[in-house]
DNA sequence: TAGGTATTTAGGTAAATACCTAAGTTTGTC
DNA sequence: GACAAACTTAGGTATTTACCTAAATACCTA
């Protein structure tokens, strides 16, 4: 678990927002989008583009770097990019700064 | 709690190795340094300068943002500042990542 | 008041990050 | 194979952050 690059993956406002969405998809997420939903695959990269207002790639790059620090899950399928929350991740992230940082 | 403003108060690999360091200065800091360290005050800005290797200004922006984020708590005493750690906004902090995020 | 130490503020350059558009890749469908 | 949809990679500009030196401020002591 590397601090520095979980945090930097979270340093900025859309990628906690991003966050947020994930934890409760269906208060954050227009209905008809998660028509079939899966909640051990996620929402796609384009509807979460889509929520945050922001282009695709700009997007795609976010949730790759939040993935890569392990805080996000990523499942392809098809032709479709899914993520996750990595909800045990972010649970040891809340114990290593209550016991080390 | 303004996550972001922590976050970003955090997200450099010398702000977190301070908060290390004020964890337990007898074990980072020369003991001559400390020979009237006060817990309720914490460490000077030139001490915590000096073991960064970094110029004083830019620790004492370091240190100035740590504290506007509530993670550490700055004491002007004669000449000197001191930090010391904020450890329960590092337990929110914990906590708010536990519940919240 | 003069001079010294500790710190902060200002101001500058270099590197990193935020975003975009355009171009490429993957995968599915006709 | 051609085309479309979803995504990623590349490449560019603008903003933010990192970090320095120089100058200003605060506070002590003679």
């Amino acid at each position: 678990m590397k601090l520095l690059e979980i945090i930097k993956s979270l340093s900025n406002q859309t990628r906690l927002d991003i966050l947020a969405w994930l934890k409760d998809p269906f208060a954050y997420f227009p209905a008809e989008e998660l028509s079939d939903y899966d909640p051990a695959l996620g929402v796609c990269v384009s509807d979460i583009s889509k929520k945050a207002g922001m282009s695709v790639p700009t997007v795609s790059v976010y949730l790759k770097n939040m993935a890569a620090a392990d805080i996000l899950v990523a499942t392809r399928k098809d032709q479709w990019t899914y993520y996750k929350r990595n909800e045990e991740s972010i649970q040891q992230l809340a114990e290593l700064i209550k016991d080390k940082l």
